[in-house]
DNA sequence: AAACAGGCCTAAA
DNA sequence: TTTAGGCCTGTT
């Protein structure tokens, strides 16, 4: 269990979170669950990271493992926002274990060790689907790219009204007028809702999504019906559901499907299976890994692949 | 310049 | 049930 206290760090006022165990902040923003975030420059030693989260500016930062900061946030959204959103109240050591348990790859061992600071966050379920709709036959810069427009022209503008507790990053202060240019950064708006596309579907287009356009309509109509029912998928929790569910929308096949199940909805056995992964098990696993084998976790042990394919591999 | 990007849909065997 | 081709756009 994490300890929480209060305390100036770097003369900021900041709820320091320790006891996460292997926890990488940078890891779990890095492999690929989550787009709305930019790092922020900051002293040395500290990573930093302005992140989007519902109407929330997290500013999050981290020394060294295991420690999470969150620099000038209430405990109220301590416990509304940071809490739920990182899962803190989860083990990654006792998630690591139990994959390890069920696997006798040596590789993925290792890849396990490397990858164990990874926390699969818990996002807001209808930002991940649209998000992950986004994402398919993209790069993550694009996809990046495509969410800041869409964020940008729909979106409530979150920087002014924060109390000054976010750090712009692009540097701006707060009452600086900076429409153009936070435009241009997306990352101070909240997430388009499903209401707001379907009264004006043509705005997505500032984003040029390109074939992706009548997926994204068709997920929020569907949403917006009340034909796909986030709240009722999430209720139920259950993995099978979830998927056949989601693929009822267009443009949702099996990984876009399984990505949500496994970032929106914590549906953490959810195996994604994309180019990377069928590299992987070609390379590591003899052409064949039934994620059924893995345990509960599966998905954990995906990221964990995922993030040695991507960042270790090469380095 | 041609290929590729954390896929999906459709048509055809 | 499985497999090829095509798809918007941006980048290399």
């Amino acid at each position: 269990m994490f300890t929480k206290t209060r305390e100036k760090v770097n003369g900021r006022d900041a709820i320091v979170v320790r006891g996460l165990g292997p926890f990488s902040l940078s890891d779990t923003l890095r492999c690929g669950q989550c787009f709305r975030f930019e790092e922020i420059p900051a002293e040395e030693g500290l990573d930093e990271y302005l992140i989007t989260v519902g109407r929330s500016l997290i500013d999050a930062g981290q020394r060294e493992r295991g420690e999470l900061i969150l620099f000038g946030m209430t405990d109220g959204e301590f416990d509304s926002v940071a809490l739920p959103f990182f899962s803190l109240e989860s083990s990654l050591s006792e998630i690591k274990e139990d994959i390890l348990r069920h696997t006798d790859s040596e590789w993925l061992k290792n890849a396990a060790e490397l990858g164990a600071g990874i926390a699969i966050l818990r996002q807001e379920p209808w930002e991940t689907l649209l998000s992950f709709i986004i994402s398919q036959n993209n790069n993550i810069p694009r996809i990046k790219k495509i969410i800041k427009q869409i964020s940008a022209e729909y979106g409530v503008n979150i920087t002014l009204q924060n109390g000054g507790s976010a750090v712009c990053p692009l540097g701006l202060q707060e009452g600086t007028p900076c429409e153009e240019k936070c435009r241009a950064c997306g990352i101070c708006y909240t997430f388009p809702r499903p209401e707001d596309i379907v009264a004006r579907p043509e705005r997505l287009l500032v984003s040029r999504p390109g074939f992706r356009y009548g997926y994204m309509c068709d997920a929020a109509e569907r949403v917006l019906s009340g034909e796909v029912n986030l709240d009722m998928i999430a209720a139920a929790r259950s993995y099978t559901h979830t998927v056949e569910a989601l693929k009822k929308i267009r443009g949702v096949g099996d990984k876009v499907a399984a990505c949500v199940a496994l970032f929106g909805f914590s549906n953490l056995e959810a195996f994604p299976i994309d180019v990377w992964m069928k590299r992987a098990i070609d390379l590591y696993f003899d052409g064949s890994l039934d994620p059924a084998t893995l345990g509960r976790y599966a998905g954990v042990a995906q990221q964990y692949i995922f993030h040695y394919i991507r960042n270790v591999e090469n380095s």
